[in-house]
DNA sequence: GTCCGGAAAC
DNA sequence: GTTTCAGGAC
């Protein structure tokens, strides 16, 4: 009598790789938050949001305290955009919270604050791209779709094309690569979740550590450890870029409870004032930042 | 392709 | 001091 199990019989090196991973993720999972059994798909959603370009180390305390104080969409549309930006922190990247309040926003309005189940309907949320949309649909939902980000690229360029990192091609060619590595089961969620976390803790970018890697077969450690074949782009600095001017600015502005006059922001920045003038600007475009009659400065949507 | 934060690891 | 990151929008 055959019994189908799939990913727990090594028939070939695909479903081996299934076996490998989930195994290994039984014992090497980190106890990360958002992983209990009790968290909603809205408070995975708000999870994702956070740790896009963002290590779990500084998500998870901002995490805890967001989800016990604004548990449901409808909660979070129920804030102030000046409320979300100032729980969110130093979180970074913070145009993301205030695509997050707009997320909740039409997810209250137009989604009956239920978060979305499919792929193509999550697309069309502020913020939610095509790693986020995927992540969502697996991780909240258990659907059997790929989920792709950059360490799962990484693991996946490594173990079965044997290159050193993810390169040009597509991330529709890893989506597909991944779709047939995956278990098309309600297993699909552990195997998503075990093969990016073998890119974040095992499989990592500067130094894997292959020694405790449990995939028994690796086309790039068959390789001997092949070097990128393109040259890594030039790291992009923070060091005096209009990023960390703006970080400046929005920091006097979180921190302040009333709006703070043109003055006090001009300090934060004096070694370059067309700089400091161009990211207050972006601010302002961005809907960070208003200013009010009397032509001070806040946060968007203080008086809310 | 470029822009957008911030902190920890080198 | 410099490099390194769990994306998305334009």
């Amino acid at each position: 009598m055959a019994i189908i199990v799939p990913c727990l019989s090594p028939r070939n090196d695909m479903s081996s790789i299934c076996d490998e991973l989930v195994v290994w993720y039984g014992h090497a999972r980190r106890d990360l938050p958002w992983r209990a059994p009790d968290v909603t798909a809205w408070q995975i959603l708000v999870s994702e949001f956070m740790l896009q370009q963002t290590p779990v180390a500084r998500v998870a305390p901002i995490w805890l305290d967001w989800v016990a104080r604004w548990p449901t969409p409808s909660a979070t549309a129920e804030a102030s955009a000046a409320d979300v930006l100032r729980a969110w922190g130093k979180l970074g990247y913070p145009r993301r919270a205030k695509r997050l309040h707009e997320c909740a926003t039409m997810i209250a309005t137009e989604h009956d604050d239920q978060v979305p189940h499919d792929v193509e309907v999550l697309l069309t949320l502020p913020g939610v791209g095509s790693y986020t949309a995927r992540a969502v649909a697996c991780f909240a939902y258990q659907q059997s779709v790929p989920v792709v980000d950059t360490n799962v690229r990484r693991v996946v360029a490594r173990a079965i094309h044997g290159r050193a990192d993810a390169g040009n091609p597509s991330a529709t060619r890893d989506m597909a690569d991944v779709l047939a590595l995956m278990p098309d089961d309600e297993t699909a969620p552990v195997f998503s979740a075990a093969l990016m976390e073998l890119g974040a803790t095992v499989c990592t970018a500067r130094s894997p550590k292959c020694g405790v890697c449990p995939l028994r077969v690796c086309a790039w450690r068959a390789a001997g450890h092949p070097p990128p074949a393109i040259a890594p782009r030039p790291a992009q600095r923070f060091a005096g870029t209009d990023r960390q001017v703006r970080g400046k600015l929005l920091d006097v502005l979180r921190t302040s409870t009333s709006p703070v006059p043109r003055e006090q922001l001009d300090v934060v920045w004096l070694t370059d004032t067309a700089q400091r003038d161009r990211a207050l600007d972006s601010l302002l475009v961005d809907g960070l930042v208003e200013q009010t009659a009397d032509g001070r400065f806040a946060l968007c949507g203080e008086a809310n």
